[in-house]
DNA sequence: AGGTCGACCTGGCAGC
DNA sequence: TGCTGCCAGGTCGACC
């Protein structure tokens, strides 16, 4: 589900409601979500209050008092959403000494929960690239990354040991607005455009978490309501629909093994 | 060693 | 109505 705008909303919405809170329960209905035993992942958490909310590519750091974190990777189809009605997919709850209720849902199972005392003991931070946003991912390391791949542009961007955070939807826009076609060999791009595809990266991301995210299916932000981004898309999602810069019909292609969707005419 | 592909799991929707 | 097949925002490990 969520990719780094919908996580980011995430996010800010909990660190709002919950910075300072005190977990009083932790209610485990699913435990194959859990990458440690369930008393083990309850007794870190139970009485531990929140110090801070942070993200980390797509996933959720939940900075407890004790200096142990709780991380959550929600993966396709996770919710994280405090007051909500509870039903069939609500996996994990949370409650907090004042009343207040996190609820942890997952329709697929996908999503992968956490409490450990160091970040290096979640392997996804272990082999994640920079964040989009950092000084580090600049024009220069993506053109050093470029330099040295043969596969396509599309799949540089969804791989996240070159850059955290860009899933399908949005490496589909950033693509988009660079005028850049999806297969086209990363190494095969000039400096020039590589600068192109640098800027439009900020600016479809910071676009999307202004608008609090995208939801195509299953995404919903911390208050449970949906991302208004996804009205605002070019080409995801609208394969037989009219290009909005040329109006030609939208392509959709596979490329490894998730749709891709782009205007043949503006891409190049 | 870089890169691709299927598996993981559930459910909604289109087509027949 | 009910069945089948396809599709879905991510990640990892097996394999070429």
């Amino acid at each position: 589900m969520p990719e780094l705008p919908e996580v980011e909303t995430i996010v800010r919405d909990l660190s709002k409601s919950l910075e300072g809170k005190i977990f009083s329960d932790v209610i485990v209905r699913d435990d194959f979500l859990l990458r440690q035993r369930r008393e083990d992942f309850v007794r870190r958490i139970r009485k531990k209050s929140v110090a801070g909310i942070s993200r980390r590519g797509k996933a959720v750091i939940i900075g407890l008092s004790c200096g142990s974190f709780l991380v959550i990777q929600p993966m396709m189809t996770g919710q994280l959403v405090i007051d909500g009605q509870e039903d069939r997919h609500s996996r994990i709850v949370f409650n907090f000494s004042d009343g207040t209720r996190l609820l942890y849902n997952d329709q697929r199972r996908f999503g992968q929960l956490r409490a450990v005392d160091d970040l290096k003991d979640v392997p996804y931070f272990n082999i994640l690239g920079p964040e989009p946003f950092a000084a580090q991912f600049s024009p220069a390391y993506m053109a050093w990354a470029f330099r040295r791949s043969r596969r396509p542009v599309k799949n540089s961007l969804l791989d996240h040991t070159f850059v955290a955070g860009i899933g399908n939807i949005y490496a589909c826009e950033i693509l988009f607005r660079s005028a850049l076609a999806p297969r086209r060999q990363a190494c095969r791009i000039s400096e020039e455009k590589i600068k192109t595809v640098h800027r439009f990266i900020r600016e479809v991301l910071n676009e999307a978490i202004a608008h609090r995210g995208s939801s195509m299916r299953n995404y919903r932000d911390g208050r449970g309501r949906k991302g208004a981004f996804h009205g605002r898309l070019a080409v995801y999602g609208r394969e037989g629909l009219p290009c909005p810069r040329c109006r030609r019909a939208v392509k959709r292609v596979i490329q490894a093994g998730r749709s891709t969707f782009y205007c043949g005419h503006c891409q190049k």
